[in-house]
DNA sequence: AAGTGAACCTGAAGGC
DNA sequence: TGCCTTCAGGTTCACT
């Protein structure tokens, strides 16, 4: 369930773990997921030492020792666990043994922890649209999945402004705009839909219409700008207390609960002070869009 | 160039 | 029970 909100709890679940152990053994159990693992890789990740964790828009990214960076992208089903996070003096068969190969395992990290534990990492994707990448900490920038990226949702730098400029001129529907990556990286289906609701706006309006004349910030395109920035706060703090069970696994997995006001609630009564509209569904570029057509115009 | 739709893949849920 | 269709939190590619 990975939108920027979950990659982030992701992160701040798996960060204290990894920070500072050394990866003693990689185990593939397929060739690819959405593409080919990179050459070499579980060799190249065998005895690398994990500095920190970090995120960029949907993307976790390890960072290794000798200025290299596993990045890892969660598709629309990746998950993390861990298993077998006990003390053992000898990793490798520790884990070879105790560790259960549930379905759809498809990555499993060895590691040596600084506490003197090892643990076994274990990525898990049903629908493998996700993916994993070893670059260089010089090629991040100029990569092709992060040289086109927007602005982090987090960022101070998402003001009504940056919307405006953005959008401006746009004819696509604001719900597409708000989704393509390369306008603000992380905004996902969910978060996207709950935003426009937030702010009140009609996702089936030129993305352009959101901006006040000459591209400059419109009352609409503050309002927007705010909500995507709260939306994302405030699920990230939600997520963070949800999803720590997931990262601690047992076998079980957490699930992110949330209260959505339009997200997957067609039929229901729309929440808002004094609006009296029910929350509909259609479909944009493929994908359902949840809002409510009395109060977002 | 910008915008739209299909493709990638598996599993869950609902209708008959 | 089973079989069929639809849908799912993302990205990329091919086409107009």
């Amino acid at each position: 369930m990975p939108e920027l909100p979950e990659v982030e709890t992701v992160r701040l679940g798996l960060q204290p773990y990894v920070a500072g152990a050394t990866i003693t053994a990689v185990e593939l159990n397929r060739a690819d997921l959405r593409f080919p693992f990179p050459a070499g890789f579980a060799e190249r990740l065998r005895g690398r030492r994990i500095g920190s964790m970090s995120r960029r828009a949907k993307y976790l990214l390890f960072h290794l020792d000798e200025d290299a960076i596993l990045v890892s992208h969660l598709g629309m089903s990746g998950s993390y666990r861990f298993e077998n996070t006990e003390r053992s003096e000898i990793p490798g068969e520790f884990h070879r043994e105790r560790s259960k190969n549930e379905a759809h395992d498809h990555v499993f990290f060895d590691l040596a922890c600084t506490s003197g534990d090892f643990a076994r990492l274990i990525y898990n994707d049903p629908r493998r649209f996700g993916f994993m990448l070893l670059i260089g900490e010089a090629e991040l920038a100029s990569h092709r999945a992060f040289a086109g990226l927007g602005v982090e949702p987090t960022s101070n730098r998402l003001d009504g402004h940056l919307i405006a400029r953005l959008f401006a001129g746009r004819k696509a529907p604001l719900k597409a705009a708000l989704m393509d990556q390369r306008n603000i990286a992380g905004l996902g289906n969910i978060y996207a839909c709950e935003a426009m609701w937030r702010a009140g706006v009609d996702p089936r309006r030129p993305a352009g219409s959101i901006a006040g004349s000459n591209g400059k910030a419109s009352v609409e395109s503050d309002r927007l700008a705010s909500a995507i920035r709260d939306v994302i706060a405030e699920a990230i703090a939600a997520g963070g207390s949800s999803l720590r069970d997931y990262i601690h696994a047992d076998g079980s997995l957490g699930y992110f609960q949330h209260r959505f006001s339009v997200y997957d609630r067609e039929g229901h009564r729309c929440t808002r002070a004094g609006c009296d509209g029910t929350i509909i569904r259609i479909v944009q570029s493929g994908r359902s869009t949840f809002y409510c057509p009395d109060c977002q115009s």
